[in-house]
DNA sequence: CGCGTTTTATACTGTACGGTACAGATATGC
DNA sequence: GCATATCTGTACCGTACAGTATAAAACGCG
């Protein structure tokens, strides 16, 4: 039970022969390929070149492999998430998630898809942790976009009658089908004509008066 | 190697104990919610009442078992896509694809979601046929749905600057994103405001002029 | 230089898995 | 009633897995 986070103090010892963040780079295309249930451990020592026991020394199991694995992946893959939302009106905030959402979840050299809403937990109790940990990283551009529409009706960039947790709904639909249909092999060219024609068609219901 | 679908002789011998189609039905609440990878055959034979050699004898091999699944799923399940397609003008049938897609992942008694979505497949080339036979299913909605949006077109019941796949494919990223929202934890109600709130921001885009 | 500490590398244990062989059970046809 | 063909149940085999013990190697410090 050694503090596994604590470089407070340089102990004596021999030193880690591995950097924690590039191994774990190594292991995110394994759990985004195979799933994390079918990922074994074997897989990810091999695919991060470190030993057993350093994994579960550096680590602890598997699940705090994926743990890390997908705060890192929901901090650098959902970086596109903070331009969108800085945008100046609801519209363009919406156009730029989903043109930014399509473009993401097609990005060559990595899998196509999203990781969050590719994988599939085991439904054992000792894995809620993790289902709670993945639930809250989809929902981050869910509840950032609801926050950015309700300051977009205070501001009076929204009509009256656009609810905004129903509208950030409707966006994270598109962009989870959209993912969906990226690991189902869509091509970049095929989500950014849905993309262009959802934002357009939302980008004229938030221009038009309430009928 | 006995041929599994052959009632056209009753050959002598025992009788089979079970009814394959409605094991089968025990065996999808299974895989739905533990996945497919992490099913086991002794899940499956606990659920379905049967014992190995039996399932073995029927199916072929937990593929076999969850082709058969599929099938089943596909067919019953997306029972209101045919309603759906048969309104009068594609702003109705979209309504009534995302309305009905909204309730259908939110069925009380079953688990939420959609299972074709839910499912994630192994990348071992032995699971290829299981692969294409998912892609199948997951498309035929957006397939079925293209062609009634062409007949649409061809009927003067699009604008001419809408593009019967781009909208299809609009329609079906909702209904995926939905399904994905409904195993998160989505309720009904929510997902039926977005599928309100989309049905209505693209009927509009039908009937107004291009701009 | 040598001691303590930490990381490595290999080997091991118990468990669960997919798939199958074998024997007992149950029906039909003569 | 008897032979035959099929299904059922139990037991088994080889394999792969998660997790760990144990020993060797590499480093900092005195």
């Amino acid at each position: 039970m050694t503090n596994l986070n604590s470089p407070k103090s340089c102990s004596p010892g021999r030193p880690r022969g591995f950097d924690p963040d590039h191994v774990l780079d190594a292991a995110l295309p394994v759990f985004w390929e195979k799933g994390y249930e079918a990922t074994s451990l074997t897989d990810l020592t091999d695919a991060m070149g470190i030993n057993r026991p350093s994994l579960y020394a550096a680590f602890g199991n598997k699940e705090g492999v994926f743990l890390r694995v997908m705060e890192r992946y929901g901090a650098r893959y959902l970086d596109f998430l903070e331009g969108a939302l800085a945008q100046k009106t609801a519209a363009e905030v919406i156009r730029a998630m989903l043109h930014g959402s399509a473009e993401a979840q097609t990005e060559p050299g990595r899998p196509p898809g999203c990781l969050l809403l590719s994988t599939h937990l085991p439904d054992d109790e000792t894995a809620q942790s993790l289902r709670d940990a993945l639930m809250e990283q989809r929902n981050v551009a869910g509840t950032a976009l609801t926050a950015r529409l309700k300051r977009a009706a205070a501001e009076g960039d929204l009509p009256a009658d656009v609810v905004p947790e129903t509208l950030a709904g409707t966006v994270t639909a598109l962009c989870r089908g959209m993912a969906i249909d990226a690991a189902s092999g869509a091509t970049r060219a095929q989500l950014l004509e849905v993309a262009e024609f959802a934002a357009n068609a939302l980008a004229r219901r938030l221009t038009q008066p309430p009928g």
